[in-house]
Formats: structure tokens, C-alpha cells, sequence
RNA sequence: GGCGCAUUCGUCUAGUGGUUAGGACGCAAGGUUCUCAACCUUGAAACAGGGGUUCAAUUCCCCUAUGCGCUACCA
């Protein structure tokens, strides 16, 4: 039975990059009838919060992927770990470096990486370390003498490591282009390329499905399974996620864009955004792009993703552009598509966080209810939307759109006159139902010589706040008598600026 | 600096040794008419560049360019 985990390490909120990786490892396990695992990487002692893995784990759930077994924290095996490391040494496949650790400076760590490697130019050689060889008495003796060494794995001089990314194809490296990597460091803490390697043992992991940025480095990992005489799992590496422009989505350029809390906190609906994650770096045998979790499930294979990185298009300086077109786009599909069973619920709990939710829309207005958010929600694009353009339904506390007031109401001054006029018609209807609305506005406009549009769309800014909604005649329905005569006759909107 | 990976419309992508290079978002135009940011129809829009291999290359190979990743006692 396949075995997959996702491995994040917590040290911010989850990233939507994260997210996706999640997204595969979960449709891999279900579509192939396997187990969905959760371990975090917390040996980053340093950086690593609590807070961090609570807003992770809560992104996940979010998104709808509960782990199927215990959550492992990968702290809690650093003895295992070390025990590993230890092993190896005692085999002789690995060996204690006495060099003096040097501290590194905080900033930028690559850059020092390619300068030192400038200056060390061709003649560096990876398996020059002085320790390498050093007799075992003498290694012995000076970690008896309480000498700090760390420990790192003796890779062959000759030779290469090989293994076939099921993304990516056959990936060969040689090993003078591997160094002997610290398996443990000097202050007793395991390191990443070896906890990962133990635990992903441990979990009984089958396949690692990770960003691409693990791709050289799993050339490491392969070593460390060889040493310890294990077989690897199945790799498969996922393109990255980039910010327009090809440059790379980061927390520091691009704020809160990447985490996935601000896609649930600006409206999406989580199904939306899973399926416009899952299309970046994957796609289905079929054209069908709108994909429900158990339509992704059944549709989701290794071999439909692509190797080329994504870019998420947005832009930061234009409001209704503020995230990718096509994840804007597939939230209002969904919001308008979803069975409203699924959606009031969603728009139950965006009223009530923004103070406009009253009981009654679960018992006695239900149906009442389930008509307005039916009939708005074909225009919306987020949830936020119901209770920002869909306010006025929900409250008499809206505001007007000075545009909608400018263009519906100021340019035509008769309406100050006649929609309170019209007003005193809609209150004589006995049956305020669509037929007697439409026929009284229509009556009222060949009075006045004028166009329904003029009434309606006057009206739909007075009763609204708003320049586009829903058919004007359903909106005097939805309201009701009360409520359309009452913004018909108010001299608020009149009043805005 | 070294090593690795990638490159099809603006973006997400499909695809093939011979195709009108397909779809989606966005964009544009037209329609609908009570509004449009909804809906319907139509349209513009791509194989990074240069060499090969081949009867034929977007597809296979090489080089260049560009981007990204890794290169750490970070994960």
C-alpha cells in the first residue's frame, strides 16, 4: 500500500506552494487507495513555533485533508536520529569532522556560498576534508577528550548516485559533486538530509512527492539510504510556483499572497481554491477544468505533471486583481454553481463574522434566505461579496456607490420626484409579486413618458446602494413592500457625495 | 563559480516526426436590455534563438540565451 507524507516545516504560515504539495500527496494516496501522513518538520529549534504548525494544520483542514494516522513531529525522533548517525560511524561509513564550525553570517547565505566557491575555483576538492581519514584511535581519543566534532557521511571518490524522478525522468549526479554532508551537528542535532531519510524509513514512506527544489539534494538522501542499506522510496518532484515575472513567491517581496489563511479570510471557497491549485503544475487527461476533490481524486496521476514552473499571475496594485484572474474566476463559478445546501452555510458564517446574521434565516425566513442568496450570488466573486454589494439585503446599514449615485440618480434629477411617487404606487399592490411590480413600473414610466430603465436602474442605486445587481423587479420581491417603499422614499442616497 | 532542471498564446495548460497547434482565464467586438463585474456569440493571441538529423521538425540531438533550483554544522 502507498504511503505518502507531507513534511512541512514550521516556520511561517502554510505557503500556497505547500498547500499544492499537500494537494498532490493527498490525491495520490486516494487515488491509489493509500495513507495520507502529516509529519512536522520541527528541527529548526530556532525558527520553529507552535503558532506556525497550529495555522498550518488548520490551513490543511481547510482545505480538507485530515491526515489518516498521528501527526509526527520529527523533533521527537532526534535520538533515533542520532543513533543513526552514530551507527554509521561505527561502520566506518561515516566519520568525525574536528574542523572548528564557522560561523555563518545571517544575511545571505547563498551569495557566500558562490563567493567562496569563486574563490575556491576548480582546484577545490570535495573529499580533501583532513579528518576523512583519520585513524579511528585518534577520532576516538579525540571525542574522548571532549573535543566537538561533527559527523558526516564518507561519500565515495568515484562514482555517481542515480534514481528515476517518476516527474523529472533519470537523475544522475556525480559524486565529486556531492560533499561528505553533515549528518550531525557538532551541538548533537541531527540535520535535515538525515532526519528526513530516518523518518521517512521509520513512516514506512513509499513516495515523496516534494517541490522541486529537494531535486540535487535527493541525490544526498539516496546516499544516506545506500549507507544504511535501504531501499529508496519513489521520488517525484514537482515544478515550483513563481510570482510574475519568474521570480520567486516569497513572504518578503509579496506578502500576504502566498499564505493559504488569506485566500479563506478574503472569501474563497475552499473546494475553488483547491481546484485552481491543483491545475498549476497538473492537469487532467480530459478538458474539464472545473474538478470536485473526488473528480481530482479519480483523474490525479504522477504522469500529468508538467516540469515547467508556474507562474501565479496577480497584480499588487490593482484592487480587483489582487490574485491570480482564474482562481477569481473559479470561486465564482463555484459560488454561483455549488448546491446552496453547501453554500449557505459558507455565507452563514460571513454574515455572521460581519454582524449581520439573525436566526430567523435558519428557521422562519429560511426560504426567504435561500431566494437571496440564490438570486445575488450570480454575480459575486467572493463570499466577502455578500456581505459588501449584497449588504443591503442583509441590512439597512449600507453604503452607496458614489459612481452608481452619480450615473443612475444625479444625471436623471426627476427621480428625486418620482421614485417616492413610485413608492406610494408599490404600497396600493395588494400581491407584491414579480407580474403586479413589473406591470406598476411600466404603467408609472408611460405616465412620465419615460424609459423602465430609468426607473429601475435609479431604483436599484436607492434600494441597493449598488450600480449592477440582480433584475430590479426580483429585488423589490426579495425585499419586500415594506423595505422598497421605505428606500424609495429616503433622501439618503440623494445625499451622498 | 560549479552542478542540475526548465522553455507552446499575457497567464494556466493540451498535443504531435506531416494538425487549420486544442482548451481555460484574461482581453476585444457584437448580442441580450432594467444595470453588468452576469449570460450568449465571435475574434485577436504561442511552439525562445541558432545549428544539425530527416523527404518533413513545435516534436529528436547539440549550442546559445533566459529563468529557476541546489551548492549551509537551514529545512
Amino acid at each position: 500500500m502507498n504511503r505518502v507524507r507531507f513534511a512541512p516545516s514550521p516556520t511561517g504560515y502554510l505557503h500556497i506552494g505547500s498547500a499544492r504539495t499537500a494537494l498532490f500527496n493527498y490525491l495520490f494516496a486516494r487515488h491509489s487507495g493509500g495513507k495520507f501522513l502529516v509529519r512536522v518538520e520541527d528541527t529548526d529549534l530556532q525558527r520553529s513555533t507552535e503558532e506556525s504548525t497550529r495555522s498550518i494544520l488548520e490551513g490543511l483542514k481547510w482545505l480538507g485533508f485530515e491526515p489518516d494516522e498521528e501527526i509526527v513531529f520529527q523533533s521527537d525522533n532526534a535520538d533515533k536520529h542520532r543513533e543513526t548517525a552514530l551507527r554509521l560511524l561505527e561502520q566506518g561509513k561515516a566519520y568525525r569532522d574536528f574542523t572548528p564550525k564557522d560561523e555563518r553570517a545571517d544575511g545571505d547565505v547563498k551569495a557566500a556560498i558562490a563567493e567562496r566557491a569563486r574563490e575556491q575555483g576548480a582546484e577545490k576538492g570535495l573529499r580533501d576534508n583532513p579528518y576523512r581519514d583519520l585513524d579511528r584511535t585518534a577520532s576516538d581519543a579525540r571525542a574522548e577528550a571532549r573535543e566537538p566534532f561533527a559527523i558526516r557521511l564518507k561519500v565515495s571518490r568515484e562514482g555517481k548516485t542515480s534514481f528515476d524522478d517518476a516527474v523529472y525522468g533519470l537523475q544522475e549526479r556525480e559524486h565529486s559533486d556531492i560533499e561528505d554532508l553533515v549528518l550531525l551537528r557538532s551541538d548533537g542535532h541531527p540535520l535535515y538530509n538525515l532526519a528526513v531519510v530516518c523518518d521517512d524509513i521509520e513512516m514506512g514512506i513509499t513516495h515523496v512527492i516534494r517541490g522541486q527544489d529537494h531535486l540535487t539534494n535527493t541525490h544526498k538522501q539516496i546516499l544516506i539510504y545506500e549507507a544504511l542499506g535501504i531501499e529508496p522510496p519513489i521520488f517525484a518532484h514537482l515544478p515550483l510556483i513563481l510570482a510574475p515575472g519568474g521570480k520567486k513567491l516569497s513572504k518578503r517581496h509579496h506578502g500576504e499572497i502566498v499564505s493559504l489563511t488569506t485566500y479563506r479570510d478574503k472569501g474563497f471557497v475552499a473546494g475553488a481554491f483547491r481546484n485552481f491549485l491543483a491545475l498549476l503544475g497538473w492537469s487532467p487527461k480530459s478538458e474539464d477544468e472545473i474538478l470536485g476533490l473526488e473528480d481530482l481524486i479519480e483523474a490525479f496521476t504522477l504522469e500529468g505533471i508538467n516540469r515547467s514552473n508556474a507562474v501565479f499571475n496577480f497584480d499588487a496594485n490593482n484592487p480587483r486583481r489582487w490574485t491570480d484572474d482564474k482562481a477569481l474566476w473559479m470561486n465564482a463559478e463555484y459560488i454561483r454553481t455549488m448546491p446552496l445546501d453547501e453554500l449557505i452555510p459558507m455565507v452563514r458564517s460571513e454574515l455572521r463574522s460581519e454582524k449581520l446574521w439573525r436566526e430567523e434565516y435558519d428557521d422562519e425566513d429560511r426560504v426567504w434566505f435561500e431566494m437571496v442568496v440564490d438570486v445575488i450570488r450570480e454575480r459575486f466573486f467572493t463570499l466577502k461579496d455578500f456581505s459588501e454589494q449584497g449588504r443591503a439585503f442583509f441590512s439597512e446599514d449600507f453604503d452607496f456607490d458614489p459612481a452608481a449615485v452619480a450615473k443612475h440618480l444625479k444625471k436623471r434629477p426627476k427621480l428625486e420626484e418620482w421614485l417616492p411617487e413610485f413608492a406610494d404606487r408599490l404600497e396600493k399592490l395588494e400581491d407584491f409579486s414579480h407580474d403586479p411590480i413589473y406591470e406598476a413600473a411600466n404603467e408609472f414610466c408611460e405616465e412620465k413618458d419615460t424609459k423602465l430603465g430609468i426607473l429601475l436602474n435609479g431604483a436599484r442605486v436607492a434600494l441597493t446602494g449598488q450600480a449592477v445587481g440582480p433584475s430590479m423587479i426580483t429585488a423589490f420581491e426579495l425585499l419586500g413592500k415594506e423595505r422598497s417603499v421605505m428606500r424609495l422614499r429616503s433622501k439618503v442616497a440623494w445625499n451622498e457625495a
